[in-house]
DNA sequence: GGCACGTCTAGGGAGTAACT
DNA sequence: AGTTACTCCCTAGACGTGCC
């Protein structure tokens, strides 16, 4: 039985509900978390999606989310989508009515419940049909059916649990290098890592194509970048230069470039906006822990 | 899989402008 | 004056690739 945090939020815009649970023990290091979802707005609601060092799994049991991509192309996936490392930011769009599901996986995690060379997801969205036929589908009417997200979660559960089982092996040497970057928060010496790993970084590098999607320099910035985003929606007074030291940047303008990067802005521009997220800076939001929350399903929002 | 080498890019650093 | 946003340049190291 998953604990499960439901955060709701209402006012004349709109209202949102989002029901938060870690995995199971034995899902522990492949899924970060989960994050079931229902969101009723007055208007079509877009949303900046920020790179992060999760690979996103999207069920959807509600009206199809639509994906722009950074030149614009927009898509829609039956059954939802799945988004590996990605540089760059993306949006998503709905009309006013957003239904779902969105289970966080580790790299390694992706790499075995997807089974595919992680290379072939990162900087791309695929439909989770593309993927796995009408085992996608089925398995989004039983979370359409399911009574609670109590019991969606443990659908999930059993889903990904038979998905890992058939799924390969992460080479174990992978797996290290991938907890020391992370250990390390992105700062640290890749040519040192490969010499102690006793790998070329030839090989390390092609190890990493294969089971994480990215470079492990590349993952170590985007490491790096996620947690100066995990420490602005944590809130609390912000001076630039000092977090910059401390999330081991050179200084505020090396801090300033990776934001242009990963969201096309300044780090000042995304402190102003609203944080789609429980963490966020949304005010008003009324946090609860239940086992089963008391907005069930075929119930409306409002 | 390892070595060597060329290319690319992030890091390190300096500086300027705008704003409070 | 201090902070933030932004640009530029040089260098070291990360990465890609061909060859063995």
């Amino acid at each position: 039985m998953h604990s499960i945090r439901v955060v709701r939020h209402a006012s004349e815009r709109g209202g949102w509900e989002m029901a938060l649970a870690e995995p199971p023990a034995h899902l522990a290091g492949l899924v970060r978390d989960y994050c079931g979802y229902r969101e009723a707005t007055a208007a079509p609601l877009r949303r900046q999606e920020l790179p992060g060092v999760q690979v996103v799994l999207i069920l959807e049991f509600g009206p199809l989310l639509k994906h722009l991509d950074d030149a614009g192309r927009v898509t829609r996936h039956r059954s939802g989508f799945t988004a590996g490392l990605d540089e760059r930011w993306s949006t998503t769009e709905h009309d006013g009515v957003s239904h779902g599901l969105q289970v966080n996986l580790t790299p390694l995690g992706a790499r075995r419940v997807f089974g595919l060379p992680m290379h072939e997801l990162s900087n791309r969205v695929v439909g989770l049909e593309d993927l796995w036929g009408l085992e996608a589908r089925r398995l989004v009417e039983q979370l359409a059916e399911a009574p609670g997200w109590a019991a969606r979660f443990a659908h999930v559960d059993a889903f990904l649990t038979r998905r890992l089982e058939r799924g390969p092996e992460v080479e174990a040497g992978v797996r290290w290098a991938v907890e020391r970057i992370h250990h390390a928060g992105g700062n640290l010496d890749i040519a040192a890592l490969a010499r102690e790993l006793g790998r070329s970084h030839k090989h390390l590098i092609h190890q990493f194509h294969e089971h994480v999607g990215l470079p492990p320099r590349r993952l170590a910035r985007l490491l790096r970048f996620d947690r100066a985003v995990q420490r602005l929606k944590a809130g609390g007074p912000v001076r630039w230069a000092e977090l910059a030291v401390e999330l081991g940047y050179f200084d505020q303008a090396h801090l300033h470039r990776d934001f242009r990067q990963f969201t096309g802005g300044p780090p000042s521009a995304l402190l102003r906006r609203t944080l789609p997220d429980a963490g966020g800076f949304e005010s008003g939001a009324q946090v609860k822990s239940v086992q089963e929350p008391a907005w069930g399903d075929g119930q409306d929002a409002r």
